[in-house]
DNA sequence: TATGAATGAGCGTTCATTCAT
DNA sequence: CATGAATGAACGCTCATTCAT
C-alpha cells in the first residue's frame, strides 16, 4: 500500500473505528491478549496510525475504563425523590447502561485492574440505599448492611454476565428479579 | 562455573517449591504478569529447572486450575441425607475449602479463563438444591430458579473476596449470612 | 477541517522560519535528537510544509553546514597586505564570525560529521600563516608547524566554546590571548 | 540456527566480545548510529543475548563512559614529588592512556554527552599545575590561567585526534611538543 | 502555499523456551 | 538433577517521509 493519505480518509472516523475495534477486542480478549497489531488489523490501518490518535495501548485502555467509571458515577449520583423506589430505579438504570454499552461494561467491570474502584463505589451506594430502607422499617432485624451490599453487587455482576449481556433478560426484568430476591421473601421459605 | 545437581537437592522438593511459588504469584499478579523468571527466582532455581517439572507456563497454570476444579467437584458431589440442610452444608463446605486454599481459589475462581466451567457447575448444583427446597414447599411462589442460582453464585464470589479471603468473616458466618439473605426474610421488609 | 494556504502566509517567510528554528534546535540538541516534528512545532507549521522547502532532514542539516563552511572559507581566503598582522587578523575575524553566528558555528564546528573539512582547511591556513611568520625569523628554532597548527585549532575550538559563545570574552580579547599564548613567552617561563 | 546453548559457549567471553564490538562501533559511528543489531551482528549472537549481559543500549554506553572517566580521574589524581615535572608527566600519562585505549577515548572524549565532566576535571587539573608553575616564577607576567588551561585542553584534544590516535606521534613526543608550545618560546618569535 | 491523514521501515526490548554441559 | 548460555518470535513504539485535498 502506498504511503500518505488514503482517498476519502477522515481522521475522526479512523479514530472512532480504532476505538471501537479496541473496545471490541479488549472486552473479549482482555488487555494482555489484545495486541496493537490486532486492533489496527481490525481497523485496517497500520500501527503508526494508532499512535496518531492514542498515546499508548495502556492509555487507551485506561481511557476506556475512565469513561465507564465516569458514566457509572453519574448514574449513581442521580437523585430520586422517593426513597422507596430508589433500589429499583438505581439498579435498573445501571443495568440499562450495561446493556446499552455491553463491551465497555465488560472492560470496566471485568477486565480492568481498576474495576475495584467502581465496585467499591457501587457497594457504597447500595449501603446508602439499604440504610434508607432500614430507617423506614425500624423494627426490622436485618443482616449486616455491608454484607448485603456486597452480596447484591455480586448478584448484579453475575446476572449481568449471565442474562443481561446474553440478551436473555431485560434490564427491567432483572432489576425486578433482584428486588424480589433481596426484599420479597415469603415466610414459607424459611427452613430453620 | 559449577553446574549439575546441587548437594542436598531433591527433585520432588524443587517441583513442590516451584508449584507453591507459582500459585503465590499467579494468584496475586495474574497469569500475564507472572513471568517464569519470577517463579524460578522465588524458588531459587534456574529456568531450565522449571521445564524439568512442568511442560510450559500454560500447562502449569492449567494444572492449578484443574486441581481447583477437581477439588470443587468433589465437594459438590458429596451427598447429604437431609435435603433440608443441604444449602447450608454445601455453601459452608465450599467456603471452608476457599479459606483453606485461598491462593488456589483466587486462581481457579478469578484468574483462570476456564473459571466459567467451575461456575457453571456451581450454578447447576445450586439449581438442584433450590429445586429440592421448592418441592418441600410446593405452594411457594418463587423466582426463576436459574436466576436465583446465578445470583447466589455471584453473592458467594463477592463475599468470598470481600470478607472471607480478607479474614473478616468465617466460612460458617458467611454461609449463615447467605442463607439468611436468600431464605429468611421478615414480612416487614416487603415493601410492595 | 480547513486546509490550504493560510491567510497572510508567505512561502519565503515560512522557509526562513523553519531554517531558523532548525538551526536553533540542531545547535542545542544535535542532529539525532532534533526531530522534524520539533522543528515544525517550533515554526508553527505542519510536517508537509517542511518538505515544501527542504528535501529532507539530512539535506537541510547539510545545507546549514555548507553555509557555515562557505562563510568560513571566505574569511580564510581574504588577503592581508602585511604578513605581520595576519595571525591576529585572521583569528579575530574567525572569532567575530563565530560570535555573530553562534548557533551555526555550533553546528558547523561541533555537530556536523563533516566538520573535519572545515577543520582541515583551518589547519592549512594556520600552517600558511606560521610558515610566513617563520620566513620572517629564519634562525628561529621552531616546532613542527603542523603540530602547532593543529594545537592552535584545538585552542580556538575550546576557547570559543568556553569563553566566546558564553559571552565571557570578546573576539578581540581571545584573539590576543591566543596570540599571547602562541607567540609571546618570557624567558622566565622556560623551565628546562 | 537452533535455540539454546551453543557448543563451547562461554558467557564471559560473549560478554567481553559484545563489549568490544560495542566500543568499536560506538567509537566510530557514535551512539545514535550504532544499533543493537549492529553490535550483535558483529559479535555473531542474537539480540536477546545482548540483554543477557547488558541492561540496555543506554546503560552500556554509559558504563563505557564511566569507565573512561574513572580511569582518567585516577590518572589525574596521581601525585608527583617534583612540581617541575608535573606538566610533562601528567600530559604524557594522559596521552599514554589515550593511545592504549583509543576507542574508549573516542567515546569518553568525543562521543559521550557527558564528556564535559571529564573536560571540566582536566581543566581544573591544568589550572592547578599552572598555578604551581606560576608560584615558582613569581615575577612572570602570565595570561589568565583559566584561558591557558582551556587552550591546553583544546590542544590536547586536537593533537590526540590528529597525531596520537593516527599513530603519527607517540605520547612522549606529543607531550614534549605541548610543553614546548606552552612553555618554551624564544623572544625572537615575538612580533609585536 | 499549506494541511490532514497515513505509512514503510526499523528500533529497543521482553519472554517463554531449549540446547550443551 | 540442575545449570549456563542462547535464541525465535513477538511486541510496543518512533520517525522521516508522502499522498490526497
Amino acid at each position: 500500500m502506498a504511503r500518505g493519505r488514503k482517498v476519502n480518509s477522515n481522521g475522526e472516523k479512523s479514530k472512532q473505528l480504532l476505538r471501537e475495534k479496541a473496545i471490541e477486542l479488549f472486552s473479549t480478549n482482555g488487555y494482555y491478549q489484545t495486541k496493537i497489531s490486532d486492533i489496527v488489523k481490525a481497523a485496517q490501518v497500520t500501527q503508526p496510525t494508532f499512535y496518531l490518535y492514542f498515546e499508548s495501548k495502556d492509555s487507551l485502555f485506561n481511557d476506556l475504563h475512565q469513561q465507564f467509571q465516569q458514566d457509572l458515577f453519574n448514574i449513581l449520583d442521580e437523585q430520586f425523590d422517593q426513597q422507596d423506589i430508589q433500589f429499583l430505579k438505581v439498579v435498573e438504570n445501571l443495568l440499562q447502561y450495561f446493556i446499552a454499552n455491553p463491551m465497555l461494561t465488560k472492560i470496566g467491570l471485568y477486565q480492568s485492574e481498576e474495576s475495584y474502584l467502581v465496585k467499591d463505589k457501587l457497594v457504597k451506594k447500595f449501603e446508602e440505599i439499604l440504610e434508607g430502607q432500614a430507617r423506614n422499617y425500624p423494627n426490622q432485624q436485618h443482616n449486616d448492611i455491608q454484607v448485603v451490599s456486597q452480596s447484591l453487587l455480586g448478584s448484579i455482576l453475575r446476572l449481568t454476565n449471565a442474562f443481561l449481556l446474553t440478551n436473555q433478560k431485560s434490564a427491567k426484568e432483572l432489576a425486578e428479579d433482584l428486588f424480589s430476591i433481596y426484599f420479597k421473601k415469603e415466610p414459607a421459605l424459611v427452613t430453620s
